[in-house]
DNA sequence: GTCTATACTCTGATAGAC
DNA sequence: GTCTATCAGAGTATAGAC
């Protein structure tokens, strides 16, 4: 079955990456599945091993197995989240119709909330508290894609292909706007009280608002 | 010194608001005072009685003496939010006009969301877990409220007066758009970097929104 | 009313058998 | 790799002197 693996002798120098079993990236994997669950309902203080355990069905001491601490799962989790956190900005594309272009980019950042309410708690109670552990992340990755957008939103204006609006204040209301569904989505089951998901009705709803604002 | 109190005989049977001094008054303000810049930081099991004791000055036991617990502070803390949490979308006038009422609505809440930033997120945090503690408050009192309001706000798309557009959404995205620039401040000053408040250019931000979203 | 000392519980992490 | 047992520290709450 398994096939005799060669020692894998670490040829970069520091043994960064230690070669990992199927199990082990098996149970990795259910770990911080687990551990999105918990930390997202309940923030990083407010999540215990104990909870993380029993979610994924393992013991406290083999968590620690595969973890080094419940921080280290933690800091595993964002670090997974915020690599694909800026792939809808990412992909807006500055040749494109500059309306088409900014309401795809609401829509994606509205899937993703629906797709991915969890992250985007696990997000917003990192933001919460100050941001400690992505401060970095913002300061560098994410400021220097908003800026580089934002400009491109201010030449679109200034051309007179969308709306003088201000760019910065645009890209954080669609945050606002997509992130609240999956963040508020509590408060919004409670006020509805149909079945419906949060999201219902959203798009339409924010497709409306962004053509009526952009419309120059 | 103490003027001989009556035995403040407890007319209405169960003791239910001990009389207070003016030091207990003033003390469990501090607390308060104190608390809520904990609370909003860190969340509630974020927070600690020690950190709140350090902020407010007093040793951890004195804590204890003006409120029964940790639960209980937190609370008495929620408690005096929710209290004014709807003032806002109260004070909005059916008989008024539609578009200056909804605008002045949004004005206000924005203006919550600079003056109580540590309220905002406060309540943020509380849904974000799920809203444990205030989901009879959400499913009661802020629910009828906001169903009350919805129904005006259709009545006046029925007849016109303003732009037809789901009120549901239309309130939520209020709340989302104003409260952003509170909870998620750590963010927004880490990207802007000048010196600014989070709140700056939003108002203006808002209005043309709204207002390009809302006229008929 | 306020403080020091302390009891007790929860929780993150480790030891060591299997 | 996984488990039981357990430690050490943090944190809420109480006792009791002043």
């Amino acid at each position: 079955m398994t096939a005799p693996r060669k020692p894998t002798a670490q040829k970069h120098g520091t043994a960064k990456k230690p070669a990992r079993s199927r199990i082990q990236t098996r149970n990795r994997q259910i770990i911080l599945e687990a551990a999105l669950e918990v930390f997202s309902n309940n923030g990083f203080r407010g999540a215990t091993l104990d909870q993380i355990a029993v979610q994924a069905g393992l013991s406290k001491p083999n968590l620690l197995y595969y973890f080094d601490s419940k921080e280290a799962i933690h800091r595993d989790l964002l670090t997974r989240l915020l690599d694909t956190w800026l792939d809808p900005l990412r992909m807006l594309d500055p040749r494109g119709d500059p309306q088409t272009e900014i309401l795809a980019y609401m829509r994606r950042k509205l899937d993703m909330s629906r797709a991915y309410p969890r992250e985007s708690r696990l997000f917003a109670n990192e933001i919460l508290q100050g941001a400690p552990r992505i401060e970095t992340f913002i300061r560098t990755e994410l400021r220097l894609l908003v800026d580089e957008k934002a400009c491109l939103f201010q030449a679109w204006a200034d051309a007179g292909r969308i709306a003088r609006v201000d760019p910065y204040h645009l890209i954080f209301s669609i945050w606002a706007m997509t992130q609240h569904y999956a963040d508020f989505a509590a408060q919004i089951d409670m006020i509805r009280d149909d079945g419906q998901e949060p999201h219902a009705g959203a798009e339409a709803f924010l497709e409306h608002l962004y053509t009526r604002l952009l419309t120059p």
